[in-house]
Order: structure tokens, then sequence, then C-alpha cells
RNA sequence: GGGAGCUUAGCUCAGCUGGGAGAGCAUCUGCCUUACAAGCAGAGGGUCAUAGGUUCGAGCCCUAUAGUUCCCACCA
């Protein structure tokens, strides 16, 4: 019975059941104890609440991409996958459905709420895994992980305490960012600046020795009830004299002081600034300068505190819009201007950061970043592409410490214990802690870990550390390359990089392989509140996973946003189409018991050119995954595997195979041979595809996903023979290109007179002009006289075509004289080229002889031309 | 205020260490040539943003300019 692919290519046929034919196999699995040389990816951690999304796509593709193929190559390969809890993103989440129950987590108490985040994240972590699985993710489930798992919690533990005794986490008061919706703080990377129309309230406070006012201008008028000084620049003569003076703060009567300060702008605003210590980070300083009271006027939900009985409980902005009323009243406003301002935001929830003052948990950043930009600088560490290195040496160069304690209670409990009754702290390893003074039972810190401090250790902590004798630490790590975004770069990448350095004393990661967002066709960015994210889900079901990876990894250089676009998953799709058919075709044409070997012995010239070219492309498909460029590989590929093989080859060897007999079976064999190569070469690509054709073609139990990766082999370069056929490629664009603008349709035949010195190139592909020339019969002479005839020019040849019926002399001359131009400006070009002195002196050699070669083959050209336009003179 | 990217065919984008500008889609012209109309064979279409510079030679390297996008920054 032969075997047959269905005659559509229908991807939702095959995808699932592939992929459970690899898992079944677990073909997946890396061996820790395997004596080939380990290639480690870690995944970027997917929340646990997310969903499937663009840009997992992309960063999935690309994972499985280069684990494919270093598989293939013969390395251990291990892409280890998992979860991260998400932290505020998750607790958030919770918290809504709880909402929607009628129920908050004060009510039921943290340990009740970690009893249904757990079973949350029972239900909903299993989903985007099994999305990832979708897109054909060749990941080792066996080693998936989770950020608060129990070796990772043990990881966060270990290393938290190991900080801390290193005196590199302390604990104290600072200015914070602090969100008032998610009611934590967060770090520096987790706030978003975005430019927010305002104003500027021009208010007047009145001196208190009542010899009149002072004009200071604010975009906060709200934070005036924390005022405890006004300060202006000691060198601004307008304002010296104020300097040590006092003044009545409006509305709440405190008095406060003027204070000189540097950090004042003469230039700005009045030159006058209110200082409100509490709330803004640089107030803040100024404050700490001068011994100035810190006053908070706001609760955690940024409510205004009850003392001050007038705006008590009233919103920052209710309250805004009161005290600008009262002002007014009072006579303190002098004016209102419009003013743009950079606002910090929430990256989670977009509500505007309210700069608090609170003791936190710090990391001490200094020290650590130190290596962390050495590593990257020795080229420990390497980007891909290299310009993102500036963006990680700034984040680590002006870097501040690192707040990682956050007022929620999904994620990791800080690992430090109070006592209540003498106030001893103890930071330890363990679950429970008595206090060393008094032997008391002590309470461990409320607070969790900022979500990045499980994910900085990702790369070890999912290999065993801190273990340092697990199996999979020591031989997997440091892991290989690390696939993201360039917008997780300050997030992840630098503190995996500090972290890796800290606790391994190896860097985590020899590259951090960057790629950009995917937008919309519009080249918005996918979010929610447009609504214009595309669901890779739904496009999987319609074209397949194989479509949209191989549309992801097309036309796009590393580090480059990319626009989604359903006609490019079109395409993708038709190219997996065509490959398909192309398939089918070979197999529908093979003999029973068909066996393919390696081709050797007597091949024909386009055996020799096919194979060559082959060879080529393996060579350079293996070159650009080594240097990352992907989209220039998947190009090649798609340029192979369409124009190359199918419009070429297939069409090639159709006579022979209609022929029979020995020649079809050495055609088949090389179509067989190339297509399995090709299959290979493209399987990283598109897995399911590749897969699904292999198992019909191949049929001897072994999978693609685990065969050898095809690489240059000097035994399969045919230079020569690769040059002579594209001679008979010329020759027969050139008779379709003239037949085509003559309009003379395929069915019309015609006889060729081959004119030519290279006849035996030429007979060699004789019956490929009958085929893809619409030859009826075909000549070869050194030397013809063809009256009324069309003629071809190539630089190997003059065809004749005499299609008397149909030849136009105008026409004919018209276009021959165009070909005639066209010789002539390359003739020019190439011998001004030729003639130049400097361009002799100082090219390569190589380039030179080429360019010579050219100019004899553009000279016999136009000579040839030159005959062609006498003779239908005549 | 710093920093980075981008500007190439009508559209979306490639173009590796500098050697006569490419793809997909769209457009136009022929084709059901028994793997594929999700296809086949052709065609048209670009002063590679602008101005200088380096070089025998520049889309690619350097400088400036313009437009555009993004990142960072405490100007109240």
């Amino acid at each position: 019975m032969k075997k047959e692919l269905p005659k559509t290519y229908d991807p939702a046929g095959f995808e699932d059941r592939i992929y459970k034919y690899w898992t079944d196999g677990k073909m997946f699995h890396a061996d820790a104890s395997s004596k080939k040389t380990p290639y480690t990816i870690v995944i970027p951690p997917p929340n646990i609440t997310g969903q499937l999304h663009m840009g997992h796509a992309l960063d999935e593709t690309l994972q499985d991409i280069l684990i494919r193929w270093k598989r293939m190559c013969g390395y251990c390969a291990l892409w280890l996958p998992g979860t991260d809890h998400a932290a505020i993103a998750t607790e958030a989440k919770i918290v809504e459905a709880m909402r929607k129950e009628g129920i908050t987590k004060e009510q039921i108490g943290r340990e009740a709420f970690m009893v249904r985040a757990w079973e949350w994240k029972k239900q909903y972590g299993g989903r985007i895994v099994e999305q990832l699985k979708k897109l054909g993710s060749s990941c080792d489930w066996d080693r998936e992980r989770f950020t608060m798992d129990e070796g990772c919690s043990k990881a966060v533990k270990e290393a938290f305490v190991n900080y801390y005794e290193k005196g590199l986490i302390y604990r104290g008061e600072r200015m914070v960012n602090w969100c008032p919706h998610c009611k934590t703080t967060l770090s520096d990377a987790e706030v978003t600046y975005e430019n927010q129309a305002g104003f500027f309230w021009h208010l007047r406070y009145p001196l208190k020795d009542g010899s009149g006012y002072v004009e200071l201008a604010t975009t906060r008028p709200e934070t005036l009830l924390g005022d405890t000084a006004v300060a202006v620049n000691p060198s601004d003569d307008r304002y010296k004299h104020l300097i040590g003076k006092t003044l009545i703060l409006p509305l709440v009567g405190r008095e406060i002081p003027v204070v000189a300060d540097d950090y004042v702008d003469i230039e700005f605003g009045t030159g006058v600034v209110k200082i409100t210590p509490a709330h803004d980070p640089n107030d803040f300083e100024v404050g700490k300068r001068h011994d100035l009271p810190v006053i908070n006027v706001m609760t955690d939900d940024a409510k205004i505190v009850d003392d001050y009985p007038d705006y008590a409980g009233m919103d920052r902005y209710e309250a805004r819009k009161k005290i600008v009323e009262d002002l007014d009243k009072g006579g303190f406003l002098v004016k209102i201007e419009e003013h743009a301002h950079d606002v910090g935001t929430c990256y989670r929830c977009g509500t505007t950061v309210e700069p608090k003052v609170s003791t936190q948990w710090f990391v001490k950043m200094k020290p650590l970043a130190e290596p962390a930009i050495e590593a990257v600088k020795n080229g420990e560490t390497k980007f891909v592409p290299e310009r993102f290195e500036k963006i990680y040496f700034h984040w680590l160069e002006n870097i501040r410490d690192w707040c990682i304690s956050r007022q929620i209670w999904w994620g990791h409990q800080i690992p430090a214990f109070y006592c209540d009754d003498c106030g001893e702290m103890v930071v330890t390893k363990d679950s429970e802690a008595v206090c060393p003074k008094c032997g008391k039972k002590m309470r461990q810190d409320e607070d969790t870990l900022d979500t990045w401090f499980s994910s900085a250790l990702w790369p070890f902590s999912t290999l065993g550390w801190p273990d340092t004798e697990a199996e999979d630490y020591k031989y997997f790590y440091p892991t290989n390359t690390l696939v993201t975004g360039y917008d997780i770069i300050p997030f992840w990448v630098m503190r995996m990089m500090f972290s890796g350095i800290e606790y391994t004393g190896q860097v985590p990661f020899d590259t951090v392989l960057i790629h950009g967002l995917v937008r919309d066709s519009m080249g918005r960015k996918m979010s929610k509140s447009l609504g214009n994210g595309i669901d890779p889900l739904e496009v999987i079901s319609q074209y397949g996973a194989d479509a949209l990876r191989f549309m992801l990894a097309t036309g796009n250089a590393p580090g480059n946003d990319l626009r989604y676009s359903e006609e490019k998953v079109k395409a993708s799709r038709n190219f997996a189409n065509k490959l398909w058919n192309a398939s089918r075709f070979i197999m529908m044409n093979l003999p029973d018991g068909f066996e393919c070997r390696e081709p050797s012995g007597e091949l024909a010239l386009e055996d020799k050119w096919i194979i060559s070219k082959f060879n080529t492309l393996a060579g350079e498909i293996n070159e650009n995954l080594e240097n990352f460029d992907l989209g220039v590989a998947v190009a090649k590929l798609y340029d192979f595997i369409w124009d190359v093989y199918c419009d070429w080859y297939i069409e090639v060897t159709k006579p022979r195979i209609a022929a029979g007999g020995e020649t079809a079976a050495a055609a088949q064999n090389v179509l067989v041979w190339v297509m399995k190569g090709s299959l290979k070469l493209l399987h990283p690509f598109m897995p399911f595809i590749t897969e699904e054709i292999w198992q019909t073609l191949v049929d001897d139990g072994s999978a693609i996903m685990l065969s050898e990766f095809p690489r240059f082999d000097e035994k399969h370069c045919f230079a020569d023979e690769e040059a002579e056929f594209e001679k008979i490629i010329a020759a027969i664009k050139g008779i379709r290109n003239t037949r085509s603008g003559m309009n003379v349709p395929p069915s019309v035949k015609a006889k060729l007179y081959i004119e030519t010195v290279e006849a035996e190139t030429f007979k060699a592909g004789k019956m490929f002009f009958e085929r893809l020339a619409s030859a009826s019969e075909v000549e070869i002479a050194d030397k013809f006289n063809i009256p009324d005839s069309v003629t071809v020019v190539t630089a190997s040849a003059r065809i004749f075509i005499p299609l008397a019926d149909i030849i136009d002399i105008e026409k004919e001359t018209a276009r021959l004289s165009k070909e005639k131009a066209a010789a002539e400006k390359d003739i020019d070009f190439l011998s001004k080229k030729l003639s130049n002195e400097g361009f002799l002196a100082k090219a390569p050699e190589k380039l030179i002889e080429n360019e010579r070669e050219k100019l004899a083959k553009a000279r016999e050209k136009l000579e040839k031309i030159e005959k062609s336009m006498a003779a239908l003179r005549k």
C-alpha cells in the first residue's frame, strides 16, 4: 500500500496528534546524565494569571527554534518551563473575584486567603501551560517549575538570608513608590511615567510678620496639608531676604520656615517651592537636609487623614478640588496655568503612584551592580543585538536600592521575625523563630517579596540551587541563551545577572537574545483597552501553529518590533501548503519498497545542481542560526523550498519520472533525499508539518525532531555543475520571457534551435526545454541560420524560435533594442570599473577577476544580439 | 534634558564583515501545464529621508539636518 498524505493541508487534523507523539515518546526530556554537551534555555515564566498573547507566541517561538535546532545538532537540549506567581497581578485578580462574591481578604484573613489563592492557581495556572503546548513548544515538562514551589521558595529564603547576612539587604524608612489601588509599594522599574495634562496652581503663603506674601506654584495643591517648609535657592537675590523667615500655611495655620536649598531651580516657576517631605521624593531629601518634620496626610488608599477634618476621608483628587476652592475663597490662589507633566503610574493597574515615606526592605544595589556591569563589559554575557547593552548599563549605572517588600499576601513571605516584647529582629530560613533575647515566639514579617525577587533566581533555582551538588545544576548551569523582550531588561535580565553572579559565581547565561514587541497591523501596541489584541490560539486554530510560528520568525531582525497581519499568516500557511503538496507529489510517484539512499555515483547535472544548492543552504542556515539571524534563515528556507526545489527541481524531474526506469529512480532518490534534508532544516521553524510529512515519507519509526540537523558537507559541493545548470535555467527563463512578451500561450509549441559552444551542457538539459519552455523539438549546434525567428540571447547561448505566424517584426526589433541597450549599459559599467586604476589597485583579486568575466560575457551577449538584429532586418 | 531605534517598491519589511537594490502582499499580462488557483509563467514599480564627508567603490562607515517611535530623567 502506498503511503499518502491527505489531499489538503489541514493542520488542525494533525498538530495535536503530533504533539502527543512527541510527549508520549518523552522526546522533550533532557537527560542530565548524558555525555552530550548541554544547551539550556530557561523560559521567561509567564504569569500564572495570564492568557497566551502574541508577545508570548513570539518569545516561545524563538526559544523553540533554538532548542529544536540545538537538539538536532546533538546537544543535550533542555528548555525548562514554568510559571511565575506574579504577586501583585495575581492577588489583584483573586481579590477582584472575591469582591464579586462580596468578600474582602481582610474578612477571611491571611491563611484562608492563601488557601483560596492556591486553589485559584490550581484552577487557572495550568491554562497558560496548555496554551504553550499548542504552539509546539518542546519544553521538558517533567521539569516544570513554579516560582512559589518548594524548591524556588527554598532558594528565595536562602538568597534573602544570605544577602541579609552580607549586609546587602536592609530594612529602613525611605521614600517609596506606593500604589493606592494595589495598596503596596512598587520598585522603580514598576513605575511607568506618562505625560499628563495638568495645572500649575500659583498660591501665596503669607509671612507671619504680616509683611506680605510669598508666591509659589504647585501641581499638587492637596499636599499643602503636609507642607513643613518653603524653599528658595540661596543665590536667588529676589528671595534672599526671606530665608529664615516664617510663613503661615494657608488653610492649616501651621508655622513653616523659609529654607535655602540648591535643589530649587531659579529659572523654573516662581523660584519658590513648597516642601512636603512626606509626599515627594525631592522634598523628602530637602526635608532631611533641613531637619524638617515629615507629616503624612494620606492614608494607604490615598485619602486625606483624619487630622484635617475639612478634608478627612476625601480622595486625593476630591481633596484637591476642595482645597483649591478654599484657597480661592481665602484669597490665596493667584492664578491657574495649564501645565503638562510626567506622572508616575503603576505598571500593573495604571493608578497614579503616590510617593510615600515608609519602612521597607531594600536590596543595596551598588555592590551588586558593579560585577553585573563588568560581566557584560568583558563579554561573559553578550546581548543580541548589542545595542541593548546600553539599556542594561544605563539602568545598572544609575540604579537606586531595590525596594523588595510588598504589602500583599500572595508571594514569598519575608523571612524576618520580630519579637513584640523586646523589639528584637531575626532573619532566618526557619519557618518559625524564637526570640534569642526573651525566648518568646516571634512574629513573621507580614510583607511578601517583590515577584521579581524570585524570578531573579530562576536560572539556578529551577536547576536545584541552593544545592550546588544537584545533578541538573551541575550539568545544565550556567544556561546558554535567554530570550526575552527589551521591555523586560530592567525587571528581569539585570536582576538575574547580579543574582547569578552573587550566588553562583557565574553569569546565568552567555547570550541574551532580545526581541521586540508584536504590534497590530497599524503599528499600535496590542492592549486590552484598545481591544486590538489578536488571540494566538484563534490564529492557530484557523491557520495552524506552524503558520503562526513561521510568520513570527519571518522578516524580522532581532530587537525590532514586528507588526502582526493576517496576510502574513496566510502567506506562511500558503508556504506550508506548498510544502505539503510537494511532499504529496513525491510520495505519489514513489515505487513500493522505496528506500532513500545518500546520493552517489552517476548523478544527472540537475541532481548535482540541487544537491549542491541544498548543501550551501544547510551551511548558511547553521551559520545564520549561530548568529541568531532567525529571520534571515527562515527567508532562505522559503526561497529554497519554493523557488529552487519546487519550481525548478521538481519540474525538471517530471519528464524523468514520466520516462520511468533508472533515470526515474535516480531522480526520485534525490527528490526524497533533498526533501528529507529540507524538512530537517525547516523543522525548528515548522515542527508539526515537518514531523507529519516525515512520518509518512520516512516511516521507519524515527522522529524528525530527533534526527540529525544537516550541515555543510564538502562531498556535496558541485560548483561547476551548479553553474552549468544555471545556464540552462537562464535559457529557459529567456525563452519564457520572450514568449510571454509576445503573448504566446504555452499550448503553442515551437521548435528550438540552440546555438551554443557548450553543446554538452545543453544536451544534458534538452528534455527540460520541451517541458518548461514549450519546445516541440530541440536542436543544438554551434551555428544556425534560421530566418523568420525570434532570438533569445543569454550569455552562453543564442536560441532561435521560429514563430513565423506570430512574429511582429517591429515589436521584435523593439525588444531586441531594449536588450541591446541593457547589454551596452552593462559593458559600459563594467569597463569603467575595470579601467579605474584605484579599483584595480585596491579591490580584491577575486572580485576583479569576477568583473572581467562578467564583462566578457556581456560582450558576447551583445555580439549575439547584434547578429540577431541584423538577421531580422533582412 | 539625556539615550536609542527607525526612515529602502503602493503597503509590511529583509538586506550578514562596504563590491551592480530583495521578498511577501497589492497591481498588470498570460495560463486549469494530472503536487499545489492556498497554484504556475511573466511584467511594471526604488536619486535606499536630506546635505556633506571617508573610500577605487556607500543602502551599509562618519558628521550634521529633518520627520517618527521608544526608553530613561526629581524641574516643584
